[in-house]
Order: C-alpha cells, then structure tokens, then sequence
DNA sequence: AATTTATGTCTCATTTTTGAGAAATTAATC
DNA sequence: GATTAATTTCTCAAAAATGAGACATAAATT
C-alpha cells in the first residue's frame, strides 16, 4: 500500500478539522492504522499538520481554479465554485480555517497565501461582475459574501457527514441558498 | 473580584470553540490570569468544560427563548432568534457543535438534550408556520433550514471577531442571507 | 494601618502525549 | 514456498500538559 500516507493525510484533516490539538491516537484511529506506523510515515506532528495543508492547498486550489476555468459566465462560475467546495469536503472548511485564523499572519512571501492571494482576488471579480450587472446585492461587501460562502460550504459538509439528506439534494439547497442570500 | 471565575469561563469558551483540546495555558493566557489560578477555580479540565457548557446553556436557551417568546410572528421570532443567537456570540457556535458532534450521544434523560430539543421544537413550529404561509420556500427541509441558521451565525461571529464591519451592519447582512437563503 | 482575600511565582509529582527501537506478525512479490 | 516489505505489538524514554503545595505579593475590606 503505498498509499497509506494518503490515508492518514485525508484522517489527520478530518480529525484536526474538528479538534486542531487533538492526540495523534485519534488520527491514527481515524485512519484505522497504529499510532507507531504513524510516526514511521511523519517525523512528528509538526510535518503532519505541514503536509495536511499542503493538501489542503493544493486540492482546494486546484478545484477552485478549474471552477473559475470553468465558464466566462460569473453566475456559473458561482455555481462551479461552490460546488467545487462542497465536493472538497472537510478540506475546504479546514483550508479557509487556516488562512482566517486569528493567529494566522497573512503574508505574500508565504507561497500558500500568496495562491490564497490570487484565489481570493479571482473570486472577488467574480462578484464585482456579479454587482455591476445588478445580478448580486450592492449594499453587500465582498467579504460578507465571502464569508457567506464558506459559512454555506461548511453547513453542507457538516450537514452531509452528519448524514440524513443525499449530498446532491444538499448542493442544490446550498446553491439555492448561497445565491438567494447574495440577492440573486 | 468574585466575577473572576465568569472571566474564565468566558475566556475557555472562546478557546475552546476554536481549539477544543487546547492546552489550558492558552484559556490562563485569554483571561490574562495564571494556570495557577484558573486550577484554584476549577478542580479540573473536565469541570471547566462542564461549566462552560452550563454556562453556553443557560445563556443561550435564555436568549432563543426570549426571542421566540418576543412576538406572536412567526417572521418576527425568527428575525429575533437569528439576532440572539449572533448576540451569544461563540456560545451559540459552541453550543450548536456540542450538540451535533458526531459523537454527541443524545439523550432526553440529560437535562441539557431535553432543553435542547424543546428550543429546537420550538424553532421548528416556526419555519412550518412560515412555510404554511408559502413564507419560505417549502421545497428546503427544517434540518437544511436549521444547518443554514447555525452556519450564518457562526459567520457573523467570525466576521465580528476578525473584525472589519461593524456589528450592526452584519447583523443586517446576516439577516438579509439568511431571510433570502430559505425564501422569504 | 491592619487584616482578610485573591492572585502570582516557583516548585514538584503525576499523567498524558509524543516519538522511536526491536521483535513478531501479516501482506505482497517473486 | 521463500523472500521482501509493511504493519503491528510491546516497550521505553523524552516532552508536554495537568494539578497542587508553600509562600510572596497585591487588592480589597474593615
């Protein structure tokens, strides 16, 4: 199984997710592995956490960008937008933790935020388009809609692990809320 | 100062909401006291997290209660349960998580669930109403509508915390999401 | 000012968490 | 079936977090 790093990278998110100090036994279990076997693939915690957000980064980028990619249309690219969220699951919600953090100091040296940046910047034209055609509320700030967003992702992924509802019949209450939250 | 125990409190459920397992020193650290003094306060951890979630308890049932009982509208509790639920602030976030953890393992028997289930009968009785009325969209479930109202809650507070708009004005925001996200 | 009360400092024992070595066990590969 | 690689089990030492005693200080109360 060369994949067993994997296995524990995609646990360790969904454990420190939920509980960021929470004891390396509680990964391990997640990913049904010994603690020891743990340690064999990651020097100590500090690397795990490290390489957890490098995934994070990197999947949560990729599926946003190719999102925006997706369409010149900035409705659709919206809609792709959020969904690429969702479908990025606890990665997503953990992501944006990391980059609004209180602690977290912001700063373009830093290569993660510096994609964080560029993201950021790609979604707020997305929205300014939406305002100028009168498509999305004015008297709303990018941030609030932003933040809207990842409060709306969040409540899915929670809703879908939780797990009464279907996860399709979930994206389409949460682009049906997203979008008539932001005036739509 | 005989509110120093509150302080505390206070301070462990910013702390914790945010970091659940986190060493005691950061909430010493939040309160601006020494561990020493908080271990004087509190025979242990697990007596500061169960007084914190009394606490959370008692101050959020008072205040969703207060709300519903503010106006025979059904529109009007809604407004007032949304607006003192971003008031309790982290304790409406931490109380909310507490009890959808994962492994959260409900109970009428315990007095917290039972209180729990009550507000949420309640809340429950006023999205049927409106959706009776054909106020809000019929079409999303009380459990989505539910997940929505807690994640826009969580928004606005993270937004106050971190800090550029003004509280009001997001409590504005916050309504004007959440009222047009489930169809009003 | 004297006295009570709460907090801080410094210390120490205990417990929990962390990280790794060595041998046994299981799974994969040849 | 033998060999190699990965994982588990058991163990143990180091580090971090927890909880508390003893005394010094600061504060509130009288």
């Amino acid at each position: 199984m060369k994949e067993t790093r994997q296995i524990i990278i995609e646990a360790a998110i969904l454990v420190f997710n939920e509980d960021f100090s929470a004891p390396l036994e509680k990964v391990a279990d997640k990913a049904n592995i010994t603690r020891r076997t743990l340690h064999r693939y990651f020097k100590d915690r500090n690397e795990l956490v490290t390489l957890c957000e490098a995934d994070m980064q990197r999947c949560c980028n990729k599926a946003m960008n190719m999102a925006l990619n997706s369409s010149e249309e900035p409705l659709e690219q919206l809609k792709n937008m959020l969904f690429a969220a969702i479908d990025c699951g606890a990665k997503y919600s953990f992501f944006h933790k990391v980059h609004n953090r209180t602690d977290h100091s912001h700063s373009r040296q830093n290569d993660n935020c510096a994609e964080y940046d560029d993201l950021y910047t790609r979604y707020r034209n997305v929205i300014l388009r939406l305002q100028d055609n009168g498509e999305v509320s004015r008297s709303l700030t990018t941030e609030w809609i932003y933040t809207l967003f990842a409060a709306v992702v969040t409540a899915t992924v929670n809703a879908e692990s939780h797990g009464a509802v279907a996860k399709n019949s979930l994206k389409q209450f949460a682009w049906f809320s997203f979008s008539k939250g932001i005036g739509i």
